[in-house]
RNA sequence: GGUGGGGUAGCUCAGUUGGUGAGAGCGGCGGAUUCAUAACCCGCAGGUCGGGGGUUCAACUCCCCCCUCCACCA
């Protein structure tokens, strides 16, 4: 047994939302990885905290007319309730916003002062007067200013229709979408640091093959860091913009009045701040943890916040002396069967709502069986999630003590383990390569090797068949070592699982009645211990409570969380007002010119060759008919379409297309992509007529 | 558009440095059993390994092109 200290840390969670299931790969990842070395007898603390600062904060305090600092408490104990309620375990559960971590921001920003490492450039950025806010790019939008696209109802920062990128100040008729104000351009002096200065540095820690995934590393290469001794060699690292003027909800530059700390700048060092709140408390030194080479640093973040964590992170701690990550964990993201996360088809499920449904170790254990060491993403298949938890966890695992326990229950095992054929033995012998897998993050084979496992001491008890035994009472002696046996090997399989499942873990050491608290009580059979009476561990589950949990979170709108919303029953946002800003005033002829008709969709195809285009052939009644090319593809499903009623522009001049000529257009609403939505009209309309 | 990573049985995924007839779990089908939360046990699944071209005695595994999905682009 080793004995390793190790920091773990979880990324933080921002302050503006609820914890999702999305969310929750992660900690509970991390969490698994925390109990997994715990279990192993290495000193291990796991810390994290809450993301506090930044514009995104101020903008919701303000909407719903409280302080920062009330949103960001409200939202630090939503987020440690959930996280409690799955079972994750911090050591300490911190905040940016906290004296430790403005005293740690000084220290380090002073570090990288000394360093030479600071420069001060003016920046032209965007300021909202409306809401006296300098806008990130994310709250921008205006026309492209490629003169080639000028597509409308851009983002601040490229366009997403010709991959353009710009800065905020050169788009065409910016708008915020804060206020739908036009936003002024201030010049602002802004400090940077000169990330190019620890190019070697940066090269050498990324590419050493020992701190990140292979993939990661080549990425960073790939993108950033170029190659010294390639063709193209090095590429020039950029500097980073580290600074926001007033008004910005974080921390006060001490050396610059009127600038504060990015968020990105003060987030990372939350880790150590919610370290030194945990060594204030119980005597730790601080130094032992962030400035020793006795102790392991390992981050586990998401792969969208890959670059701070691998650049500028280490770049940091680099230069202010403290100790660099032994390795950076990196995840892929969540799917839902087989899509992105949707709030309109209520796969964005918030913890809390899964709460109400099911048990937090059924998708602690689904998420453990799904996670491998690389970054690609998982797929949460609901029909497989119920499947899996039924089939593995109660058909197989829990199974083992439900059907050995009863016939030894007021009894104890054997005080000699019996002769089992070398099956715990066997299943002893695999530990360490159990523990690699964990040690490696590959949490899947982890679990499939485990549950082989538990099939052979199915398949043993299958073919020893105590229930026929029982009934000659001379043989209850072997019914009771039959049964020690397949009770240990249950034990065992729930030692091998308790990172995962340490609520199983409790329970077998109470029908057993010898707790399980460390990795090596999978290597000794466990003898004499009284057999409690079996009590079920785990109830399967269906698919109909899972769909429960969908039908709730379709319901919920990112605007209830948390909240009690006591103005607006809709509460609906001026983002969509403001992407795209109203036109010009039209008179009643102008409008008259369009005639709007109600139309049936009699046939739908799909066009293979197009990304966006369904292929509609209206009806307005009296085999009149129109053929319309409609950008809906990615929102809707031709055979949902046949049959329904639409609006349409009946007298579109008709537009030779690529595919065939169009002659109208079908009215609809939204962004676009998967957010198409389709006018629709009361019953009773009949097609053909005129929308006035 | 650039960078990196994917596209393998109905579903979710494994497949080491190219080489006996391409695997697992779940679902499905057939059988056996009845101790167990209809659980467990035995057997079956024949998928152009995204498409095309190339290298090789031999490619899912190497090279090139294309299609497609994801993330990132400070």
């Amino acid at each position: 047994m080793s004995d390793r200290r190790i920091l773990v840390t979880a990324a933080l969670p921002y302050a503006n939302g609820q914890i999702h299931i999305g969310h929750l790969v992660e900690y509970i990842q991390t969490d698994i990885w925390v109990r997994f070395q715990k279990l192993r007898g290495n000193r291990t603390v796991f810390f994290c905290a809450d993301d506090t600062h930044g514009t995104a904060i101020s903008i919701r305090a303000r909407d719903e007319g409280r302080t920062e600092e009330e949103v960001i408490a409200e939202m630090s104990d939503a987020h440690q309730r959930d996280f409690a309620a799955f079972g994750i375990e911090f050591d300490n559960y911190g905040s940016t916003n906290s004296p430790e971590n403005r005293e740690l921001c000084g220290e380090i920003w002073q570090a990288i002062r000394d360093a030479g490492l600071v420069k001060e450039k003016d920046i032209e950025q965007l300021f909202d007067p409306e809401a006296g806010l300098f806008l990130a790019d994310r709250f921008v939008r205006g026309t492209c200013p490629n003169s080639e696209c000028n597509a409308p109802n851009q983002p601040g920062d490229n366009c997403s229709k010709c991959g353009r990128t710009y800065s905020p100040a050169e788009l065409i008729d910016p708008k915020s979408t804060l206020s739908g104000a036009t936003p002024e351009v201030r010049t602002a002096s802004h400090l940077f640091i000169e990330l190019s200065q620890l190019h070697s540095f940066l090269d050498e820690w990324s590419q050493s093959g020992k701190h990140l995934q292979p993939e990661v590393a080549n990425n960073l290469r790939g993108q950033f860091l170029g190659d010294p001794n390639s063709e193209e060699g090095a590429k020039e690292l950029r500097d980073w913009d580290i600074s926001r003027p007033a008004p910005y909800f974080g921390f006060e530059i001490p050396d610059s009045p009127g600038n504060f700390w990015y968020v990105w700048f003060d987030a990372p060092i939350g880790y150590m701040a919610s370290t030194k709140q945990w060594c204030d408390r119980t005597g730790e030194k601080f130094d032992d943890w962030w400035k020793s080479d006795d102790t392991e640093i390992h981050h586990f973040i998401g792969k969208d916040i890959t670059y701070f964590h691998t650049l500028f992170w280490p770049g940091m701690l680099k230069t202010a002396g403290f100790s660099l990550p032994e390795k950076v964990h990196i995840h892929g993201f969540l799917r839902v069967d087989g899509e992105k996360m949707s709030k309109s088809q209520g796969t964005f499920i918030m913890g809390s709502t899964y709460l109400n449904h099911l048990e937090p170790d059924y998708l602690r254990y689904f998420y453990a069986s799904k996670l491998g060491p690389g970054l690609g993403d998982i797929d949460l298949n609901l029909e497989e999630f119920v499947n899996r938890v039924n089939s593995h966890l109660v058909g197989n695992i829990v199974n083992l003590a439900s059907r050995s326990a009863k016939f030894v229950s007021g009894g104890t095992l054997c005080e000699e383990y019996p002769d089992d054929g070398g099956l715990f033995a066997a299943a002893a012998a695999k530990a360490d390569q159990i523990a690699e897998f964990y040690e490696q993050c590959d949490f899947a084979s982890a679990t499939l090797e485990i549950l082989q496992l538990a099939d052979e001491a199915n398949r043993f008890i299958n073919d020893r068949a105590p229930w026929k035994l029982n009934k000659d009472p001379e043989k209850a002696e072997e019914v009771r070592q039959i049964c020690s046996i397949v009770l240990n090997l249950f034990r065992q399989v729930a030692v091998f699982l308790q990172p995962v499942l340490p609520k199983l873990a409790e329970q077998a050491g109470e029908l057993l009645n010898a707790p399980i608290s460390n990795w090596d009580d999978a290597k000794t059979p466990l003898t004499g211990t009284p057999v409690s009476e079996f009590k079920h561990m785990m109830q399967r589950i269906t698919k109909a409570q899972v769909d429960a949990m969908v039908d709730e979170s379709v319901v919920e709108e990112p605007a209830d969380e948390g909240s009690v919303d006591n103005e607006s029953p809709w509460n609906d946002g001026p983002e969509a007002l403001a992407a795209e800003p109203m036109t010009e005033e039209c008179t009643i002829d102008d409008f008259v010119k369009v005639d709007l008709r109600v139309a049936r969709v009699i046939e739908a195809k799909d066009v293979p060759k197009a990304n966006k285009l369904l292929n509609l052939t209206l009806s307005l009644g009296g085999g009149e008919t129109r053929n319309v090319f409609a950008g809906i593809k990615e929102a809707y499903k031709p055979e949902d379409l046949v049959g329904r009623l639409v609006v349409c522009v009946a007298n579109l001049k008709p537009r030779q297309m690529k595919f065939g000529l169009s002659e109208g257009m079908v009215c609809a609403s939204g962004p676009g992509k998967a957010d198409v939505f389709l006018l629709d009209i009361d019953d009773g309309a009949v097609p053909g007529q005129r929308v006035h």
